[in-house]
DNA sequence: CTCACGCTTCGGTTCGCGCCGAAGCATGCT
DNA sequence: AGCATGCTTCGGCGCGAACCGAAGCGTGAG
């Protein structure tokens, strides 16, 4: 049956946990730039060009060359159903049931490869929106020159981070919501990291708020734990 | 994250071609034995004990115990709807379009591991149940005191199939539709040969029916071609 | 023009896993 | 009881693929 062989290369191609996770990174129908993708897997730039190329031939990721970044995203929507089914019999299959109270946690925040996700990355970039710090067109984020002023304050020049785009935003798969990441997310990490904000658990990606990170965020951010 | 592994760990298993195979027989919701389900994937009784092992632990498949015989089948309606997502995506895939002219000629007949499938495996599988010497109780086929006559009729002496249950249906992927496979089903392709009334094609697993087996059909099975 | 950056290609290593044969276990027929 | 049958477990083999570092290529910035 040559069928049988179809849909296990697509199956296959999915089957590489690097693979899975770029493919997860883009499931809501996003496009990111392959060295992001790279950071998302957890892979080098070479590994993850050599991954990317695949999926692409086999139709499940198309590419939108712009400047002088090559974004891919998920090529259909019958892509994009396939992850969702493959998430749903994940979640039911029993070896999850272990993980499932680590995910709890993981919720509340978390880092996703280096930035803030989970329940503080949304309501952070949520609060930066609100004071008008950050403004997002065609799913790029940009500090406005208040929100230059207020990461200033907060410790970081952005002059130092040269990248354009400064940041970026991506869904967190928890929440389906915007948080940032790219450069400007991960020097906001680390800068939380070093104020004392924040505290990284060995064990997992999973963070947590001190008391002093709790007084930080609402009196810079405005954001109410 | 850790649901990126959970979801690789999904798809891997079904990213191998024999598990593929196996999962993709098991499609409609039937339970078959697994020394069925190595035939179906073309490999060793051994290698098939341990594909079907880890299907059944990682919650795709239901194993149901059932005299000498383990019949493993789907294990949810979840598993079944990341198969049709996996087909959907295989086809449109940008491969898939170089073998669709070898498909078309596999849908008319061809072997399914060692019977008939195709169309012509549906259509004589319909033809016996019309002239009542076939009945199908609970997906297990039973030749009728006529359907034993006929056979005889037709060269077989069932008495030699001494399996219960002699025969089995088994979903055809092209038809949708049930055709007979088990013991019966091969001895039955095999009549054929001899008799000259299919031609098998060393190239791939498509048969097609001669002048004689026309007639054949048509007067032993009151099968129109 | 030249440099820097992002991405891809190439070569080589390592590791996992799919496969089988043989032996072991259980079940049901004789 | 004894044998045959269906399935699983074990040990070992070999292929394939995932990975990285380094080099090559094209594009935009200075």
């Amino acid at each position: 049956m040559t069928q049988d062989i179809d849909i296990a290369r697509i199956a296959a191609l999915v089957g590489a946990p690097a693979r899975a996770a770029m493919l997860l990174a883009l499931g809501d129908g996003r496009a990111l730039p392959a060295g992001d993708l790279a950071a998302c897997a957890g892979v080098s730039a070479a590994t993850a060009s050599g991954h990317l190329g695949a999926l692409r031939e086999a139709g499940l990721l198309d590419i939108v060359r712009q400047g002088r970044h090559r974004y891919y995203r998920i090529a259909s929507a019958q892509v994009a159903a396939l992850l969702e089914s493959l998430l749903l019999v994940a979640a039911q299959s029993p070896t999850r049931a272990l993980r499932t109270r680590v995910d709890q946690r993981l919720q509340a925040g978390r880092t996703c490869y280096n930035h803030l996700a989970g329940r503080l990355g949304v309501a952070l970039c949520d609060a930066l929106i609100e004071r008008e710090a950050l403004r997002i067109d065609e799913e790029i984020a940009h500090f406005t020159r208040a929100g230059v002023a207020l990461l200033a304050g907060f410790g970081l020049d952005t002059r130092a981070l040269r990248h354009r785009p400064m940041s970026r935003t991506c869904i967190d798969w928890s929440e389906r919501r915007h948080h940032l990441s790219g450069p400007t997310g991960v020097a906001i990490y680390r800068r939380c990291l070093e104020l004392g904000w924040v505290r990284h658990h060995l064990d997992s990606r999973a963070v947590s708020v001190t008391k002093i990170g709790a007084r930080g965020f609402q009196s810079t951010f405005g954001l109410a734990m």
